[in-house]
DNA sequence: CTGTTAGCGCTTTCAG
DNA sequence: CTGAAAGCGCTAACAG
């Protein structure tokens, strides 16, 4: 009743379990007349390799792990999605582990990994992360996506702050003067990066500023879009620090009764498939979420090939996000948006796309 | 320069591996002094067990494997997220494949999971993938989501065809007469039990049909739309085989300058989370996306715990859709949605939800 | 070319 | 309560 074993395909075929191996990993010299009563057993005992006995033996899992802090919206599981195509191109299985509100979690999630990931590819927001998961995982490769410019150690990083100053140069140049921003989670790199980059914009042009605290969360932006129109001295422009506080913050303004972008305009961070959607078009700095997904997993599997050699990749890539101007921040688009850019989106932009059953 | 392993620790403490192990797994009596003997040295080494090694040992995994057609779209996303806030709470792994484009590829990764997981999830759109998985899969534990009422095996499946039925029905009593299906990909379980449902609603209110093939995909959604407003004698409404394909849809119609809901009504299927953020809002039939996959799990985790005693759970549940009603099939609810409906939206309404750090 | 054997790192009887 | 030893299923020298 149990599944076969090696040894049991090696009794049938009447060969030793080292012939079998042979033909199963295609390593080695074997005569056709093994190979074919190798095979014969396999097929008649329906055996499967069992992965994990293999794993132990040569010590290679071709299983990569990925931390992230959570699944919720679509910027995960966009970058999910560009990181699993990449994975079975390179014969790997994807191990996904999210929800861990603190570091604490976070490093028993690493700990968990070992000897069930060939390495492993980090989001994580929590400042100090970095260092736990290095000395957590011992010498596990790890590929740090924690919004830090991590020097020192392999990392992809998001220009943030370059990001941000482009978002407000966009709403100064299209005449909007009473910027605000929702920022994203205090504690978060991503989100004080952001910020700076506002902060100084807004100082670079003599602006005043404001800044609502949201959590990068849609529910969170619609608060806080609320919020600032609800306040004296309602602002022109509100400069988001990601797409889904964006969308939030769009619907708190057109609940108000307020038109996005003639009243406000509004421009968000990622790029995710909904910010083309959204009526108006969400202006964002588009970052190429599954690419950029695809990108760290090709990189984590150089450096599990190269482990041990050359520790020559210790840099830290930037990825630098693109202003992508959509009506939400643009009166102007508006008009033209209605045939080419609304169809353009429908059709899909993104690399890495796919026709999805269901 | 290598972990250290459970030797290591037993050596430093000056103990036998065996009690090193009983320590750390909490299993069997221990006295305080070698457990305090045992936790210095595995501070000291830094030591983390290999869980590869251990699951070789125990026959246990504790990681299920999923296996997907896609990772497209918010569908599978929000399944996903589901599954795994469970998993976590069971203490299980979660791994996924994806991009299984026919039944041999399917059945290939289904293989590859042997000795890697405890038990499988299997969402697979092919016909026949329901006996590729559970032959290739021998004793392993499988839960089928393929859509298919697979009796006789443990199975969660959509009330598709009541569904659908449901979806047509609202049109009708809404005053809708020339109503369209745009259908999802032929081969597909869940397509084509959709459009059987559409079908006979239509026959039993003696309606005219009209269908044109989609993809499951918001650009094959908007081609459809498209296709369908350019025809002579125009629908006034459509029912599509899932939201992302009404989105599509919705957004093709838009481009042509007709009003949804005023000139044609537009329903979807899913309920994804960006259904409730269009404009106008998307009337779909609901599915809890993410507590259905954390249902799944569950059952999973169930059957793995049982595995070899009762076959009792052998049921094949069924997730019944619930309809609900937005502005894009009911001009009545718009007004009152800009304050109700969409506030509730912009704070989101599913349960197992979260607010996600970036 | 093929078989024997020694592990991979951990758990788990079974004696002591 | 603790240690020795036998595997879990497979791969990889190393002899033949």
């Amino acid at each position: 009743m149990k599944a076969a074993t090696i040894r049991d395909v090696a009794e049938r075929a009447d060969v030793s379990v080292a012939s079998v191996s042979r033909v199963l990993t295609g390593a080695g010299p074997v005569t056709d007349s093994t190979r074919k009563k190798v095979l014969e057993a396999v097929e008649a005992l329906q055996y499967v390799p069992h992965s994990g006995a293999r794993s132990l033996s040569t010590s290679k899992t071709q299983t990569i792990g990925v931390i992230l802090p959570d699944l919720y919206g679509e910027f995960f599981s966009e970058l999910i999605r560009g990181m699993d195509v990449a994975a079975r191109a390179f014969g790997y299985h994807l191990i996904v582990s999210s929800s861990h509100d603190d570091a604490e979690e976070a490093s028993a999630a690493i700990r968990s990994m070992r000897g069930r990931v060939d390495g492993l590819i980090v989001l994580s927001p929590h400042l100090d992360a970095a260092n736990l998961a290095s000395s957590l995982a011992g010498r596990l490769p790890i590929l740090l996506m924690n919004g830090g410019a991590d020097a020192g150690r392999p990392s992809i990083v998001v220009d943030n702050h370059g990001g941000a100053v482009q978002a407000v140069e966009h709403l100064i140049a299209t005449g909007r003067r009473r910027i605000a921003h929702i920022s994203g989670p205090t504690g978060n790199l991503e989100a004080e990066t952001r910020l700076a980059g506002y902060l100084q914009a807004m100082a670079d042009a003599d602006l005043p500023t404001t800044v609502v605290e949201g959590a990068f969360t849609q529910a969170s932006g619609h608060r806080a879009g609320a919020e600032l129109v609800a306040g004296r001295n309602r602002p022109d422009a509100i400069f988001a620090g990601n797409d889904m506080m964006a969308v939030g913050a769009m619907l708190a303004l057109q609940d108000a009764g307020l038109s996005v972008p003639d009243d406000v305009a509004l421009v968000g961070f990622d790029d995710v498939p909904i910010a083309g959607l959204m009526r108006p078009g969400l202006t964002t700095l588009r970052i190429n979420i599954a690419e950029t997904g695809r990108s760290a997993l090709e990189r984590l599997v150089r450096l599990i090939n190269a482990a041990g050699e050359a520790v020559a990749d210790t840099a830290c890539e930037v990825v630098r996000p693109e202003l992508v101007v959509r009506p939400s921040s643009n009166p102007a688009t508006q008009a033209r948006t209605n045939s080419g850019e609304r169809a353009r989106e429908a059709a899909g932009t993104s690399s890495l796309k796919g026709e999805n059953p269901q």
